[in-house]
DNA sequence: GTATATGCAAAGGGTTTGCACGGTT
DNA sequence: AACCGTGCAAACCCTTTGCATATAC
């Protein structure tokens, strides 16, 4: 179930509480991870008149009171997660296209560098980092 | 002029010499940074008949061959750059839109010690990293 | 009762694809 | 001569928008 006080963070942005909000909530926190179609799929389970217009306007609602946020994963439809979730970077294999999750403080320290030399203040869980799993770096290398 | 085996490289991949692939290379060393339809505006100026996927094929096969790379900036069309220009990460403002280039060496350590940690090898330079710039991370924080 | 949310359908940006013709090798 | 590359148009995916109706407050 969506945390306590999911409404309340909806009522306080001045938002209303409807079914389809709270679907998508809860798609969101069940699915831990998921695309705008994922997301209405699920949703559709419960209740199966709910259009897609309907989820793109609530993850919106939903990431500006602070419940969801989305992440870039390779070029295809981001992928929203519930915000209570342990935060992670997200690493997509270029070549098989796997998709790895570590812990976000792995950056902690190049991200104060990065903020000490530039001023910029980095959301680093916002786009996957794209590069070669375990697997498919040495095949990688051998090619060139 | 693109630079001296442009031709050789293609040609090692099995692909031809034309007079469309010369000049998307061109372009996009001209402009350092393009979106597909920016290269076209570009290209257009000599050449009024290419067409869109013209471009779009050519760049796919200039980046497999090694001559061209891109990158994700924010959620619009990818930039292509010439693969002997700096190897730089892209930091984009997620208030002001605004994008600045560092040099992709501050993340050395960082990356060392993903790879130690997972093993995977990334490309850091593959998508920028959303954040807030010096300007807009005070007023981000004052929000809150 | 009034403003906000919804469903539907249409339009939009960015990209890919099928096909016939033209150019490179 | 054979094959690859091109232009064109249509199709594609993902997302946004206009509008009339329905619903939360």
């Amino acid at each position: 179930m969506p945390s306590a006080s999911w409404d309340q963070k909806l009522r306080r942005g001045g938002y209303r509480i409807t079914p389809q909000r709270q679907l998508v909530l809860q798609a969101v926190e069940d699915l831990r991870h998921g695309t705008p179609e994922e997301i209405l799929a699920h949703v559709q389970r419960t209740a199966s008149g709910v259009n897609l217009s309907t989820i793109y306007r609530n993850l919106e609602v939903l990431e500006e009171v602070g419940l969801v946020t989305h992440a870039h994963i390779g070029h295809g439809a981001p992928t929203y997660h519930a915000v209570d979730d342990h935060v992670h970077i997200h690493l997509v294999c270029d070549k098989c296209g796997d998709v790895q999750s570590v812990d976000a403080q792995v950056a902690q320290e190049f991200l104060r560098e990065l903020r000490a030399q530039t001023g910029f203040v980095t959301d680093i869980t916002h786009v996957a980092l794209q590069g070669h799993c375990v697997k498919c770096a040495p095949a990688a290398r051998a090619k060139r």
